[in-house]
DNA sequence: CATGAATGAGGATTCATTCAT
DNA sequence: TATGAATGAATCCTCATTCAT
């Protein structure tokens, strides 16, 4: 009898060691050798666990997208008002952000760029869609309860929070962010609840920004 | 004298076919044909403009951050206070974002995976470097007279709002953006300068989160 | 403007160098490589002209097949009766049988063992299934004109008569032939014409072998 | 001592398994993993049984070349004239082809291409050389007694005869053969013993082919 | 003995780049 | 200057064979 290998945990340590090289070199420019070498096996090994390069992203992305569900579903679950979830929810995406730093990195590079097979169920596109519902719902109870802004529109809201949100990460992909990430948290907070500015000169502001944007579209 | 300029013309030409093929296929998966045909040349003619297909893209990047540049210097004198100038910048960004979307998108392709040769003129960090650093001066001033929260810290602000806008356009290349960006413009607004939350629940709120970052960093 | 190639021309080219390849190391262990070197181009010309191994051989077939229609549709036309039609035939085909000798030993290494793709248009069976038929309404001439025997069962005759063709050319192959194919002719007319025996003792032997096979069948 | 016939035994259960594979997927495109499967075995174990892909082929030819030689000297020794000798051989030909049709399939397949290592014994060429003497034999014999046609070249009409013969076999593998082989056997003995004119017209057809094979060859 | 996990040699194919015309 | 024919370096992937258990 040959030895006997635990074929999923050897996957996982495989993929892990792909995700480690993609970081490095980027997805394309990594060769299968790399991969193998990374993981310290053989190039015909890798084949055995995968098959083909696609299939390693793919695998990985399956198990950062599962362990962000259920991180998430959990860190709603423990907050009593929606104000408090959604800042949990935000707590949770930053550490899970942290914890799984090097897969963001690595499909920003894979996702960035069109894919030819709009497999739905693979892609950020997904899973920033399940996000954007979540938070919405949690902004039409917060609005309902009154802890926010009324004037805001949930929708678009729960979009620009996402969004700004994926720019933070994706900021430490681009730019070697020169502060660490914990350090903006406070300042995070602060933007977020109270807004940049000491007097709400929104009125004025807005109306300028229309006139603009008139002059803008020519 | 006038073939130089017929052939910066047709540079532009050609970087600019490449800039929709790189969008539509990616950087990698783009060859050079794809390009050529795109452009309406020969495969042979491309390297009579370019060295090589990095050229092309490194070319048009030029050309992108350029027009960042003096747009944003334009955008930055004709503000009269602070608050505004902030808000003028806002506003010239994303409209040159709007109209430069492609190279946005490709450049979230190209750039998203470490490069090799950290050359640094050519690369997103610098570009965001610069925009942080103008943004900071403008927080710096707005807190001294006042128009702007002094309690930020204009470093981490200045980082935030770069990555926040970062987040709004690379959310258009991820996620199949549901709303328009121009609608997204009132919230977005109302959001930087007044916050989410109606009160400043702010104090309370941040202590929780430190606590639980404590407990999160184990 | 580059060189100007005739690439038909030069597919057919390729394709005879190749045909002569595969016939000194048979298809499967051709690489490649042997082809272009055959052939006296780089490796990745080969794939200007042809899209993989398959198709080279699929051209070849193709330039084989339509040269053996032709040349068979001429025979059978200047022939003035059945009979006659029916030996005409036989001779053009193991003309070209000659002709093409090195395509004919590779087509059976080819075809040799179970295509996956069945496509009908490019096996050994469409064009024998052909000659068959041919061969069939020759006989039926020529026994309603009383120059062929009657006895004899037409599609089981043009079967037979198309397998012993394809049995001496596939015998050229396997077993390294230690006659001139010429010379083997007049002893195959006889035998044709003839048959073996000096008396018609079919009777007896015909009643011998149907015992025999009851025995065998068990 | 019985482990010796296990192994042996073991062995002919694994080289049938492959000869059903080899002639379902074709020799070279068969894996060794397609053949432990086909055998209801691991892929290690088969290298207990033989060296290589190429041995197993190797040890059925043998068993099938053993079987064919054991049973033409049967069938030889049951005659009692040449002329049935002949039959009598072509009749167990018929059978044993019958019987090892899948083996006959895959030689075509394997010995389609030149083997680059000429080993003499394990090659068609061999047997059928060696059936072409026997044939040969008979034929003298039958010549001398008069039961077969003295215009014949015995070395061209044995020669034809095993072509022929072969022919019908590998008409099957190329040919999907619209016919059971069984029906076939009463027109070929009537092709063999009469031939396929009714009058022997023989001399001026011959003459006639002379002549076109001197205008066809040039 | 039996096995299947591991491996790397080998071969098909792609594509950036060169260069003759 | 413009072109596309030619090319081989580079890379993915397959699979016969080995070998630890």
């Amino acid at each position: 009898m040959p030895r006997i290998v635990d074929k999923k945990e050897k996957a996982v340590r495989i993929g892990s060691a792909a995700i480690t090289v993609f970081r490095r070199l980027g997805y394309h420019r990594t060769r299968m050798v790399d991969i193998a070498e990374a993981a310290g096996i053989g190039k015909g090994t890798l084949y055995e666990y995968f098959r083909n390069k696609d299939e390693i992203l793919r695998f990985e992305f399956e198990r950062y997208f599962a362990a962000f569900q259920s991180g998430a579903a959990a860190a709603g679950a423990e907050a009593d008002s929606p104000g408090n979830r959604l800042l949990s929810l935000v707590h949770f995406a930053v550490e899970h952000v942290t914890e799984w730093e090097d897969h963001c990195a690595v499909y920003v590079d894979y996702f960035g760029s069109a894919r030819s097979d709009g497999e739905a169920a693979f892609s950020l596109s997904n899973i920033y869609a399940q996000i954007e519902d979540v938070i919405r719902l949690v902004i039409d109870e917060g609005q309902a309860s009154g802890e926010i802004d009324g004037a805001l529109d949930p929708g678009a809201t729960a979009e620009l929070l996402v969004s700004d949100f994926e720019g933070v990460v994706l900021h430490g992909v681009f730019a070697k962010r020169r502060r660490k990430a914990e350090s903006l948290r406070p300042t995070a907070l602060r933007l977020i609840t109270n807004g940049i500015f000491v007097d709400p000169l929104l009125d004025g502001l807005a109306a300028k920004s229309e006139d603009e944007s008139v002059k803008g579209t020519r």
